[in-house]
DNA sequence: TTTTAACCGAGACGGTACGTCACGTCTTGTG
DNA sequence: CACAAGACGTGACGTACCGTCTCGGTTAAAA
């Protein structure tokens, strides 16, 4: 006999397998279909599980996709060691509009409509995103400190958070090109002088 | 008789007014309900027209979005003249979030859907949005070269369109706060120093 | 487990009490509204049911009301006997006008806009209306043989199957009166001398 | 100017080539596609005419359809004369069936539609599609009376009516076989013994 | 000859019903 | 209880046809 009552949990217990057959299923649809085609029949199907299991667990669409793709290992930009950060930074960005325009790239928009339709729940996903990519930039830019190549001054979290912003915004919002004129812009122009920014008037 | 063949327009011919009707039926709808919940029949209802009257001028929903968004004149960021170019941008940004937290935030959200599920039309969509934005940027960058507060190095319409990004990322992707001391480290961090840097070392 | 894979069926049985309601409902519809108004939402409102509902058991409109009119119990004429064989048939025939006119009339004019588009599946309709109406045919010409009012000879499935033609001919094509003088004249010139034909010269 | 107002018109008149043009597209069409999928506006596009040049001559599809059928030449039965009247019975039967089973038993199929859907107009209809068929009836069972094969107490016009209805009947509504076999019992117990009655009992 | 009024083709328009699709819930039998 | 299967209510979608209307342009009788 089950001593603690509330801990006594009868009958079968969750598989805790399909968790992440769903979640794999759900990744892969979008980005075979996109967002608007990946419907929960079709994730199901695809998982060998069905709609009801999915809703046992999550009570929408929105938290199957929003767990999906917090669970979701994004495509990771490779470790870059250039020698000096203007190129360190330039080859980072070059990196991530691959990304960005690959599988996955599928994946991230898909978190923009999610995010439409379900914004109280959308604030957990972009942490996932984030945080995966700001570990390329942190090494980075450690290793300019290092060098002396950024002041002290610098904001590094801010720095961190503007190339996925512009990213995202040509890419999917503006539909303007990324290239590698664009990226060298936004580099020189942008954060080599925000890095190495001298002091505060404030 | 129709002396040029081509421009003999025959049938009934349509009616501009229901365009502008259908255009401002969408985006009050938007404003009102969200996207999600701004249906066909309803914009049809609300402007006094019927769903075929849509459905003859565009194939899909997302179209229908897209030409009324495309058509809509968002609300302007007021001038702005402090006397300073760093103050000036963060009124200017201040002013931006109002707009978008207002009534035009849920429209610019509702973009963003559309986008991802007509990437084609969706690229004409932004030229509106930006060009509103760009041009009080505008006025208070050449008020602050006149001055001589920015270098003539500075890579303006970069600047220009690192701002909307920004914000449209925290706002509607990482849902993260956009606060006045938010506004002030990106203008003191980023945009003055990006402005007023020395000399490409490119 | 099921033993037998063949008849273990999965997933959520249909409810079999829907499709009664649904017939019902159109069947009712179709004898108030008429066929042309008879639509597929109002049955459905009419039967507690949705149009998923419907669509998922007849793929058709005009399959729902075949189903519909396969399943109705048409109103039966009473049992006769007036004690000979002409008087028996004068009364039925004037029976069989009375509901041909009646809510039952719609109805059967319904067979034939389903029969028109759907000539398939309207094979299994008439069937219905046949075998109720041939029953009280069959009482009277049978207590006719007994008495010998009836040759031996005669073809009394063929007689059995002119009256409803003439009679639907009549009413909704041609649009004539069916009153007792044509009854009459129908028993009188027809039925009755081919009843009692001596011999075929075939 | 002109003396009897009533009589005076002005303005362009009408042209009755489209009248017919109108008609013979409504029939072809019902023969090609059958009544359901034979629109207005296929009318009209094959008919070389606008859909307003329709709506000005009829008020309905029903009446377009209406004047359509009581203006068509249905196909004729060849005249017959076998030598005796049991024989020129059949071989008539027989190419009635050959009509309905033709091009224009769509047409007939489609009369009982409109005559569903519009009761009050479809009265008109049948006379034209009688009046054809009782003629070759007439000749043939003159004929017969000259001969002395026939009755003086036959009911003509009765026996006239029971052949289109039955074969009407069996074909469109309870799609059962009309073949040699059905016909023949058909005109041996029914139509003969119903003309060669000898007394009227009543 | 000019005016005038109805005709005509084309096709926009409001309306109504259709048949489809996806969502999220519910109901079976089975493990 | 979990689970697979799939029925169910709901509500929006996009399509099709009806019958009306509004254009520019034509045609024949009336003035």
């Amino acid at each position: 006999m089950c001593p603690v009552k509330a801990l006594c949990i009868k009958g079968r217990p969750r598989d805790s397998k399909r968790e992440s057959a769903i979640a794999e299923a759900s990744i892969s649809l979008i980005q075979e279909v996109g967002y608007e085609r990946c419907t929960i029949e079709a994730i199901a199907h695809k998982a060998g599980v069905s709609k009801a299991t999915i809703y046992r667990r999550w009570k929408n669409k929105a938290e199957v996709i929003v767990h999906a793709i917090s669970h979701h290992a994004f495509s990771q930009t490779p470790s870059i060691d250039t020698g000096n950060l203007r190129d360190d930074l330039v080859e980072l960005l070059l990196a991530k509009v691959k990304v960005l325009k690959g599988p996955d790239g599928a994946v991230i928009a898909s978190i923009m409509s999610a995010a439409n339709t379900d914004s109280e729940l959308a604030k957990a996903i972009p942490h996932s995103v984030r945080d995966g990519e700001s570990q390329v930039h942190k090494v980075i830019l450690e290793r300019a400190i290092e060098r002396g190549d950024i002041s002290p001054n610098a904001n590094l979290e801010l720095l961190a958070e503007i190339t996925p912003a512009i990213m995202t915004y040509r890419i999917f919002m503006s539909q303007q090109p990324v290239n590698r004129k664009f990226i060298e812009s936004l580099v020189d122009d942008v954060l080599i002088p925000s890095a190495q920014k001298i002091a505060t008037n404030k």
